[in-house]
RNA sequence: GGGCAGGUACCCAAGUGGCCAAAGGGGACUGACUGUAAAUCAGUUGGCUCAGCCUUCGGAGGUUCGAAUCCUUCCCUGCCCA
């Protein structure tokens, strides 16, 4: 089988390693390596799927994967990246969004027979006693070093509590808890995890003599520099529940034509060949190509059956005519009883209900602007009424701007 | 614990008694142009019963006809000293 390491290579997964001709070696037997997802959310973002990704293509070469859904670095909060101190999360809320993530990885990786494992570091953290810790691994740190840090560095500028400036070692502690009980000899991560990662490959190396590898993946934004996974509307996330499969096939077919050859790689299981003759595409061909990543990235997250009617109801509503069929229920929707529209609803009040605006004064200037359709004509009075006469099967397409609909329908 | 400087809308940041729903920039949104792309140009960006009204400038009080702006106190942050 080829070496993974190649494969991560060509498809754009590597950004930085610590020992790239050591680690393409260990990579040619089954090794166990792990990477830590912080429960701060109920659900992962779409810019988690990278490294879930990455996990996946270890786990079809052979190499076994853990999971470490920090309930215990949560406690803390990793001050890398972030000009402010994360809010602290209360232990219940943690212990909730980690059932959740639990679940939601669970999808993409294949835990049966221990190919891959799920553990909590809560259940070696918490149980620190904290002298033996400083004089175990505390000494092994040089506050001048971490000072140093690029991660730090900016902390200090604004503000970094004893709290945040810990979490270091003990994600460095993780690594080394996990090489020596599951064998564990690479963390792979987003490049902000970088310095947490090398000082846990450095802790390992003191502690026990061992060369571990920590690998990270590019930070992902778009072309235009935007952090990946946000939108207008807010963060993307894998939870049905929080975005609707439409809603999150709609984010990956938005791709800039910059963006989609790099996608295809990283967020789809597609052959490079196929990538790199859909990334090849140009001009007003790139949709194709979009049309393929939003599927596939949809599949792969939602399955099969919501990934085909995401497509079938952006194709309806971004295609010609008027939407309809069955394709239609993967939209956004909202029922109002039909005594409401027989009565007539301002249609301010209706795009702030169905949340296509967040205040009837969005609206109102939404329809100022020209942004406010209903059934794909334009309303330019913003005192319009919206009534039973616009139903059709006893449905109204709603839109604010070119791109986000919604679906009203009268019960 | 002491001294100093600060806490303004999504973010950065002006404002230092009325002309302030609060300059400017970023971001975002809408329109035009397009290919559900980018770039460009224009507009918008607290809420509402919207030519008017209501609530915002760390929290709570106070002075004043009137406060983001002055006073008191509390909370938080940075710098210096311990």
């Amino acid at each position: 089988m080829a070496n993974v390491y190649d494969v991560l290579v060509e498809r754009g997964f590597i950004y930085q390693v610590t020992d790239e001709a050591g680690l393409r070696e260990a990579l040619q037997a089954p090794l166990t390596l792990y990477c830590g997802y912080d429960p701060t959310a109920p659900s992962l973002q779409a810019g988690n799927l990278a490294t879930i990704m990455l996990l996946m293509h270890m786990q079809q070469h052979g190499h076994r994967v853990i999971v470490l859904v920090g309930g215990g670095t949560t406690l803390i909060g990793d001050p890398s990246g972030r000009a402010t101190a994360r809010p602290i999360l209360s232990p219940e809320v943690i212990a909730e969004n980690q059932e959740s993530i639990r679940q939601q990885l669970a999808r993409f990786l294949d835990f049966s027979g221990g190919r891959a494992l799920m553990l909590n570091n809560a259940d070696w953290l918490t149980r620190l006693n904290y002298i033996e810790f400083l004089r175990e691994i505390g000494r092994h740190f040089s506050v001048n070093e971490m000072l140093a840090a690029e991660a730090y560095r900016q902390r200090l500028e604004a503000g970094l509590t004893y709290l945040e400036f810990s979490y270091r070692l003990l994600q460095a502690y993780d690594f080394l808890y996990l090489y020596r009980n599951y064998g564990c000899v690479l963390q792979v991560g987003g490049s902000d995890q970088w310095g947490n990662i090398t000082a846990g490959v450095d802790l390992i190396r003191r502690e026990e003599g061992v060369q571990a590898f920590g690998l990270v993946i590019p930070l992902l934004t778009t072309s235009s520099g935007v952090k990946m996974g946000k939108t207008e509307a807010g963060t993307i996330y894998l939870a049905a529940d929080r975005t609707s499969p439409y809603e999150f096939y709609q984010f990956w077919i938005n791709t800039e034509d910059a963006d989609v050859a790099r996608f295809l790689a990283i967020f789809t299981l597609l052959p490079m060949e196929e990538v790199r003759r859909l990334g090849s595409l140009k001009g007003a061909d790139l949709r194709l190509a979009k049309e393929v990543l939003a599927f596939e990235v949809t599949r792969l997250v939602h399955g099969q059956r919501a990934a085909e009617e995401a497509r079938a109801a952006s194709q309806v509503l971004f295609g010609e005519g008027r939407p309809a069929g069955r394709a239609v229920e993967a939209i956004p929707t909202t029922e109002v009883p039909l005594a409401r529209l027989e009565a007539g609803i301002p249609i301010v009040e209706l795009f702030a209900e169905t949340g296509l605006t967040r205040s009837r004064s969005e609206a109102r200037r939404l329809v100022e602007q020209g942004g406010v359709y209903v059934n794909d004509e334009r309303i330019d009075d913003v005192d319009a009424l919206v009534t039973a006469e616009a139903l059709r099967d006893h449905t109204i397409f709603l839109r604010a701007g070119k791109k986000r609909y919604h679906r009203v329908v009268a019960v």
